[in-house]
DNA sequence: AGCGGGATAGTCT
DNA sequence: GACTATCCCGCTG
């Protein structure tokens, strides 16, 4: 039920090693709950632990960017090696996935809500407006906004600062179901490739 | 539940 | 250079 964190201090922020990434992109998308995501920027530091996570497997993914190997500008990272951010624009938001799998094989985890850390007045200013601190990070166009990740992120390993994943806290239980907002995408659309830490109030919906 | 915002990239002519 | 679709959000009813 609860995420396993309430002693805080006893977290230490440090980039993950290069390794972590090197699993399959189903497992990664699990293993990356509860990590600490961190960005650093001119204005501060934010950092929140991810509590929602989807898996794009390309070429046979309908739902991603890279469904039948498409290799272009945006989509070139993602045909890179893992552990890189892929960050893509849509309409007025920002989202940011992480490469994985291996080298030539366009797959990502696609990261859909942050439960906030540090930093949490830098967040609540990015995201004026906003209350609730619900709002802030509970979809993966709010958490861009409130930490701050842009498209000058693309590219950037997340095993290094200014943004950064670090270790966090061990989920007690991982749910699994199918993916948000691919309703168009034949049926690639009901693969129950979205997890979350079980009863966080953090994740989307 | 519906809709418009306003930013790309990709695909065409 | 235009047209179109989009791994979303916040607001209106």
């Amino acid at each position: 039920m609860h995420p396993d964190h309430e002693n805080e201090k006893s977290i230490v922020v440090q980039p993950i090693e290069k390794d972590f990434f090197q699993m399959s992109t189903l497992e990664l998308s699990k293993s990356l709950l509860g990590c600490l995501l961190v960005k650093e920027t001119k204005e501060g530091t934010t950092s929140g632990f991810i509590v929602e996570t989807e898996a794009y497997i390309g070429p046979g993914d309908r739902a991603s960017h890279s469904y039948g190997n498409r290799r272009t500008k945006r989509t070139e990272i993602m045909f890179g090696e893992a552990g890189y951010v892929y960050t893509y624009v849509m309409h007025t938001h920002c989202l940011v996935n992480v490469v994985s799998g291996e080298l030539e094989k366009p797959e990502a985890v696609l990261i859909r809500a942050l439960e906030p850390f540090s930093g949490q007045s830098l967040m609540k200013e990015r995201r004026k407006g906003m209350t609730d601190i619900k709002n802030w990070t509970n979809g993966p166009g709010k958490l861009t906004k409130a930490m701050g990740i842009t498209m000058e992120d693309y590219g950037h390993p997340i095993f290094r600062p200014p943004l950064f994943l670090s270790k966090g806290f061990i989920p007690e239980s991982i749910s699994q179901g199918k993916r948000i907002g691919i309703e168009n995408s034949g049926e690639a659309r009901d693969y129950p490739w979205r997890f979350w830490v079980t009863g966080n109030k953090f994740v989307s919906r």
